[in-house]
DNA sequence: TCCACAATTCAACGACAACTCAATTAAAAC
DNA sequence: GTTTTAATTGAGTTGTCGTTGAATTGTGGA
């Protein structure tokens, strides 16, 4: 969870006068509430997803104007997708997983290259916040369903050399999804305490039979 | 999807006077609009989430009044309960998959029982509903947490007499949720539209696994 | 030095949120 | 038939939402 003073303490810039109010106009300095925003929003709409979070929190959040919001990113919209731009870097991910270390480790390799993205500070926040929020935004849905589909499962699957690599695909996509669900958003019963070590130990046959096993009848029969 | 006229089509009781009011007061013959009410909810929650759905915008699908919903239900969070109440009987779901037939085909059995949950009219729409506000609504999460792992899997995990019943339940958790987020949520690539039978074929062996199979190391060692 | 521009806040807008209260009408209980 | 209770809407409260435009203050280039 993140610390009680949340996701302030980066826009300390402005002094305040009286009674909340802040000096209008240009802070002197180099400028660091573009990077607090976003800090901000990445909590926020982890926390609460899209609908859930509210522009003036995050501005709060920020220790900024709200309006100031719309001056960098010109919407709610633009403040989510440069929130969790470039959360998921599909070479990266792609290339821990594959490796060049041959086929038989690749279940372990993805669940424990999908599990770190949660474990760190940044990327666990991007990581909820399009989690939580592709369940009810549509934005974020889509961003989701591409960069699975189109960029990391895809190219793991067709490396693979195997028969109806996008079946595979999709499969391995469910239990990874639903692994972080469970984990990290719902947080049931002992998945979402059990060392990593475990989770992968568990999870990983699954992976591989997916995208490395045989299919049931209808498939390769 | 929801037909163009969407969840109204049972609160026509009330003939509107001229420019869309209704007439006040109580309505001739039995009371429908508790149900229709419920109904939009249903739909609204299912598609939006629980901070997506304004309860305006149900009573409007309902045809009533938004005071109707506070009267009858004293705030949206009662709404949301009771839109799901009963969406998930433990018993029924317990028992279809268990049936005495043994463990062997348990997992399937797990499988088909919750596919149907998702494919029924009105059952999908609380699945949904449930699924989706779950992201970001903690009384959703602690529901949808609380029945997977008291009422559902834990009994099941139970009755086939392996070790470490939580963690095998949680696991098997975690697939079924994954398997409802990438097929029917987000919608990812095959998976999405493969026929019921062939995803059940795919996922049977996992869920079979985890529940009668043998744990890794850490666990059985 | 002057000027364009970027950063920042204030004040407000219109829409909509959840919710309340009183009035009206019908059903149910007596 | 009278009284009580339930259903229903209208009008309103209070608050928040995303967004905008103008005003102010700093930065950087000519």
């Amino acid at each position: 969870m993140s610390a009680p003073h949340g996701a302030e303490g980066s826009g300390e810039v402005a002094e305040d006068l009286g009674g909340g109010r802040k000096r209008t106009g240009r802070r002197p300095g180099v400028t660091l509430s573009r990077h607090a925003i976003l800090q901000a929003a990445r909590s926020r709409f982890a926390e609460h997803g899209y609908a859930g979070a509210s522009v003036r929190a995050i501005a709060n959040d920020a220790g900024v104007d709200a309006a100031l919001i719309h001056h960098f990113f010109l919407s709610k919209e633009g403040l989510f997708a440069a929130s969790i731009h470039d959360a998921l870097h599909p070479e990266a991910v792609v290339e821990a997983v594959l490796g060049g270390k041959g086929v038989r480790g690749t279940g372990e390799r993805l669940v424990r290259t999908f599990l770190a993205l949660w474990e760190g500070e940044t990327t666990a926040r991007q990581m909820r916040s399009i989690l939580r929020s592709a369940a009810s935004h549509e934005a974020a849905a889509r961003i989701l369903r591409e960069f699975i589909t189109q960029e990391v499962l895809v190219p793991i699957a067709r490396t693979t050399g195997r028969t109806h690599p996008d079946v595979r695909a999709s499969l391995a996509a469910s239990q990874l999804v639903g692994l972080a669900m469970t984990r990290y958003i719902v947080e049931i019963g002992p998945l979402a305490t059990l060392p990593q070590d475990d989770v992968v130990a568990c999870v990983a046959p699954t992976l591989q039979r997916y995208l490395t096993g045989a299919l049931p009848a209808p498939f390769d029969a």
